[in-house]
DNA sequence: AATGAGAGCAACCGCACCGAA
DNA sequence: ATTCGGTGCGGTTGCTCTCAT
């Protein structure tokens, strides 16, 4: 009954890697690809199981991921994804080039869920805790709608993110195509709704794209958004129909049939090596454009520029689209959805940075925090960081199109 | 200076699940 | 229908670091 084990556990070595297991592996896999992970450890001379091997190489091993201290705009994503998704690593690490899911977990329980819980708010619920108690009709219908659409959203992501590793090949070659230097924006989708939604997703990368800039003096942010005729990027994800009781939703109302739209954030990664673990040191810095037209191949670009496609984002141009019944967006949700994404991402970054200048205790000078951490309003700011965080959130499903 | 407790962190393990054969 | 290889995730372990005593 059941499976067999992956390998026969006697005489295996556990615990810790050694560098010339890593070497070894290492050697192996670049010569012969990983193929069989079952069959690997012994042709690679390892005394290891083979999943141990897998485990080792993808979370550590490989070459195309940072470690390293995150950055805000991680911290943000992380945060964010999280309380759409829940505990699915593997989505939000798709999120997060070059960050594994295995670390992005350990980053959360070490250090995201505990200020959570500080700030007194749920790290599941990303609801302020003294909320779990309020029951009030129209609250519960929120968070009814909330949960109803995250689980939908969280379906989607799970589809999407498969083809996301996929489809970063053609995505580097497809963005080399409409990648003018500065914003460009091309909606091929017709109608107000689809301007709409590029603009504000223009907005929003805008103030990502500020964050970064921020964080990188002098550096830029770079937003190519393409919508409806990427091809390539297409995600079979729009098709997806509701079930049960969900309330139909055409993903492609507005956007175009069968077309997702796609945000690519593109910049590099200063100190990052050629090859190998890109150890960071300190803060990481976020160039301009730099190489993001000129990524020879796939490999070349995963290790020297940062490029990653934002189904946040694209919750922002789909979910406005036409999440039904119409009892769930009030007729200034653009305009709240606006404030929520410009404020709350601009917000987010300034107290994120007091937030980190404060919570280091000042151990290392950080230099995002710009010396703005004077501590008078510490308690204050951590919590606007989170609560515009919980706004973001929490406002989206009836408050703004972005569900 | 020595030491012990607690926190932080990296990595592994077990289990469940999925898709292909 | 079953088996197998691979993946995702929660939980756990053990080492290192920090800080108070």
């Amino acid at each position: 009954m059941g499976r067999s084990p992956c390998c026969d556990k006697v005489g295996l070595k556990k615990g810790p890697w050694t560098p010339e297991e890593d070497q070894k592996l290492l050697v192996y896999i670049e010569e012969h690809g990983h193929g069989s992970w079952r069959a690997l450890p012994a042709k690679a001379g390892l005394q290891r199981c083979g999943k141990s091997c897998r485990l080792r190489w993808t979370n550590y091993l490989r070459p195309d991921i940072k470690r390293g201290k995150f950055s805000l705009q991680e911290e943000q994503t992380i945060i964010q994804l999280h309380a759409l998704l829940g505990n699915r690593w593997s989505a939000i690490a798709t999120h997060l080039p070059k960050r594994t899911d295995n670390e992005i977990k350990n980053y959360w329980n070490t250090h995201l869920k505990k200020r959570l819980a500080k700030m007194g708010i749920d790290p599941i619920t990303h609801k302020p805790k003294s909320d779990a108690l309020l029951s009030t009709d129209g609250q519960s219908k929120n968070a009814a709608n909330l949960s109803h659409m995250a689980q939908w959203e969280s379906a989607r992501l799970e589809a999407e993110a498969r083809l996301v590793r996929e489809s970063k090949i053609r995505s580097h070659s497809f963005q080399h195509q409409l990648n003018p230097p500065g914003f460009a924006s091309s909606a091929s989708a017709s109608g107000s709704t689809s301007a709409s939604a590029a603009q504000l997703v223009n907005k929003t990368a805008w103030n990502s794209a500020t964050g970064w800039s921020k964080s990188s003096e002098g550096n830029s942010g770079v937003l190519n958004t393409a919508l409806g005729a990427a091809g390539d990027l297409e995600s079979p994800t729009s098709t997806l129909t509701f079930s049960e009781n969900a309330p139909p939703r055409n993903i492609s109302t507005g956007l175009g049939v069968g077309s997702m739209p796609m945000i690519q954030f593109v910049g590099t990664i200063s100190g990052s090596s050629q090859t190998g673990i890109i150890k960071e040191e300190g803060e990481q810095e976020w160039k301009g454009l730099g190489s993001s037209t000129n990524l020879p191949d796939y490999k070349e670009g995963m290790e020297n520029s940062f490029s990653f496609t934002s189904s946040l984002h694209d919750m922002a141009i789909s979910m406005e689209g036409g999440w039904t019944p119409e009892s769930l967006r009030p007729s200034s949700s653009h305009v709240n959805v606006g404030n929520v994404m410009e404020e709350g991402f601009t917000n987010l970054l300034l107290d994120d940075s007091i937030d980190r200048s404060l919570s280091d205790s000042g151990k290392e000078s950080d230099e995002n925090s710009g010396g703005s951490g004077d501590g008078s309003d510490y308690y204050e700011d951590n919590k606007n960081y989170w609560n515009s965080i919980l706004n973001l959130v929490n406002s989206s499903p009836s408050d703004s199109p972005m569900f």
